[in-house]
DNA sequence: TCAATCCGTATC
DNA sequence: ATACGGATTGAC
């Protein structure tokens, strides 16, 4: 009755009385917009992209108002929106489009990708007006791409108002001013930008070098801040956003360029459904809002050289003068008979070549970086001889040593394992698997007395040292700058990071190395990198000789051979074995789908991959969403989570 | 014959 | 999810 009375009361709006709305529900069946009625006082401030309140299934729920009609294609009566939350246009319509295109490939529903791209609403921000936008900045008084063979035909495409897409393998040196000049030149060209990094601290990089021009969003700054700079940039008040992940959605208007930097890092991989990587979503917007798109990094990922494969992206490389100039001299040292003859430098792990190296940087008055893999200190112990790892022979637990000098025991069953004797090369003598930084940090101060020994990582990571002499030791991606360069890296280890058993690794590897590399300073001025790795792997090759690219290719063409992306598109299904089963069996597959596992992911759960060939992942995105939708609708009471493209597929 | 409960279906 | 309708069951 009361109900009946109420809407009795609400008279539909004259002009555009329907509004369409997706409502914010995370089933995936109800993944479409609903109609309701405007109500006349309602007509006003019911705006696209605002937020709206409405009662669905007889409760009240978010949702935002995508557009209106005149009339409504549903045969039913309509319910009102319940009520305008705010007028503010928060889902800007090219944003809304892109969130559909990225749900549709990702399998993922509409409004979990809109929660990715849409901050939470804060009231109190959004009562504050956005100061008026700036006037154009005017051209760029930067370093340019001139460094780069095709780099000034981007600039000037850029200049010219086009939209040119690279992926740009960058010189040591100054890449936040490299990325600053390409946007620059696209604001002065009347376009806005929006440039996504890893991290907090890259985000600080890259606004300092823009200044006034940018606004930077990171998830890191409160709800209120956040939504206040997201209003600014839906507002019209910045051109120029500089963030991570989420800003990739950031509703610049009259968009120009997008720029990923470092894209194969896994900070840009969303952890919340439906998954989406930035470098994705990018190359998505530049294609839906015809912008340019520069994917940069000291490293080429896989998926960047698959696009400059498939002629989507252009190569930008280093030309051969800039190359001279700018790289440092990198030597690899792979075996122990390199080691030093000094009892404290073998002692360090140093081979004579790393040794030589440093020793000559600190005494030209400069630091030298030590990257070592991973944080922590011992972890466990591997055959001095071949590096297998060592392993109790009565569990097969790892073996440890409770402190320098004691005997090898084993961690899970404690038996002590002082006869251990390698099973692959019959060696006695074991060593530290992995080796911390703290512990590296000891064993550098005693093979270079006098020296100060910083440490940078984990909870404590330096943002920059003074270019006096110290060794900085310092894990991958926690690398403190330092003005004009260290004077060498030694890359410690490395063997650790190519061990990982995962289809990246090797090109995971080099992105850590040339990330350590590309901080020290030109050959020319002494700069020297050595890698402690076998020299014959390709990963090494590749730092050695500086072609990143070339990794790429090799990794893509091996790829290519295995029919793993991003040759291929793949779907990870993880869940219980029946779940998975149940939606393979709903799921109306591409007849060319391959499947592969399961295998165990923990617990009683499986992963199983399933793939097809690129053309055909439209369609395996479309019906794994149309199986997961079934089994929404029929309450299939174990979940299963899909991962289109998963970062980690081994 | 009626109520309590179950299952399926739609959600505007 | 949640709400609703129709079918189904069980006790009088």
């Amino acid at each position: 009755m009361r109900t009946a009375k109420r809407t009795a009361a609400r008279e539909p709006a004259a002009q555009l009385p329907v509004a369409r709305i997706a409502v914010d529900v995370p089933l995936a069946h109800l993944d479409r917009p609903f109609d309701y009625l405007l109500a006349e006082e309602q007509a006003a401030v019911a705006v696209p992209g605002c937020r709206v309140r409405v009662r669905f299934a007889g409760r009240l729920v978010s949702g935002y108002l995508l557009d209106r009609a005149q009339a409504s294609e549903h045969g039913g009566r309509l319910a009102y929106v319940e009520r305008i939350v705010s007028p503010e246009p928060v889902l800007a319509p090219e944003i809304a489009t892109l969130a559909r295109a990225a749900a549709d490939r990702w399998a993922g529903t509409f409004a979990d990708v809109v929660r990715l791209a849409v901050p939470p609403r804060h009231a109190a921000a959004e009562a504050v007006a956005t100061p008026q936008a700036r006037p154009t900045p005017a051209p760029p008084d930067l370093t340019s791409l001139d460094d780069y063979d095709g780099g000034a035909q981007f600039i000037r495409a850029l200049v010219n108002g086009e939209s040119p897409r690279a992926a740009l393998t960058a010189l040591p040196g100054d890449w936040p001013g490299t990325v600053a000049a390409a946007a620059t030149t696209t604001l002065a060209s009347g376009r806005g930008v929006v440039v996504v990094v890893p991290d907090h601290r890259d985000v600080a990089r890259v606004a300092s070098k823009l200044g006034e021009n940018a606004i930077a969003l990171t998830a890191d700054l409160g709800p209120a801040e956040r939504y206040r700079r997201f209003l600014a940039v839906r507002r019209g008040a910045a051109r120029c956003v500089v963030g991570t992940r989420a800003a990739v959605w950031a509703p610049v208007a009259d968009l120009g360029l997008i720029v990923v930097w470092d894209d194969g890092d896994d900070l840009h991989a969303e952890p919340r459904a439906p998954y989406c990587h930035a470098r994705d979503v990018a190359v998505l917007r530049a294609h839906h809002a015809r912008a340019g798109l520069l994917l940069a990094g000291f490293a080429r990922s896989v998926e960047g050289e698959s696009l400059v494969q498939r002629g989507w992206l252009r190569s930008l490389e280093p030309a051969t003068a800039a190359r001279a100039r700018a790289l440092p001299a990198v030597r690899a040292s792979g075996d122990d008979e390199d080691l030093a003859r000094d009892p404290v430098a073998r002692a360090a792990r140093l081979p004579s070549l790393a040794w030589q190296a440093a020793r000559d940087a600190l005494a030209a008055g400069a630091p030298v970086l030590v990257q070592v893999p991973r944080r922590g200190y011992v972890v466990s112990l591997a055959c001095a001889g071949c590096r297998a790892p060592a392993r109790c022979n009565r569990c097969a637990g790892p073996l440890t040593r409770a402190n320098a000098g004691a005997t090898p025991a084993c961690r899970w069953c404690g038996h002590n394992a002082a006869d251990w004797a390698c099973p692959y090369c019959a060696a006695t003598a074991t060593r530290a698997a992995v080796v911390g930084a703290a512990r590296t940090a000891e064993e550098l101060g005693r093979a270079f007395p006098g020296v100060t020994v910083r440490t940078s990582g984990g909870d404590t990571v330096l943002p920059d040292v003074p270019a006096k002499p110290a060794l900085v030791v310092a894990t991958p991606g926690a690398e403190p700058s330092v003005p004009g360069g260290y004077g060498a890296a030694l890359l410690l280890d490395g063997w650790v990071l190519l061990a990982r058993a995962d289809l990246r690794a090797a090109e995971e590897a080099l992105r850590r190395w040339l990330g350590a590399a590309a901080l020290v300073r030109p050959g020319p001025e002494g700069g020297r990198v050595v890698v402690v790795a076998p020299g014959e792997l390709r990963a090494v090759q590749a730092l050695v000789r500086w072609r990143p690219e070339w990794l790429a290719a090799r990794e893509l063409d091996e790829r290519s051979a295995l029919r793993l992306p991003p040759a291929v598109r793949m779907a990870a299904l993880t869940g219980t074995p029946g779940a998975i089963a149940d939606l393979l069996a709903t799921a109306q597959l591409p007849e060319v789908t391959e499947t592969l596992g399961p295998v165990p992911s923990g617990g009683e759960q499986e992963r199983m991959l399933v793939r097809v060939p690129r053309r055909d992942g439209n369609a395996l995105a479309a019906a794994l969403k149309a199986a997961l939708a079934v089994r929404s609708a029929r309450k299939a009471d174990e979940a299963v989570k899909v991962e289109l493209d998963p970062v980690v597929v081994i």
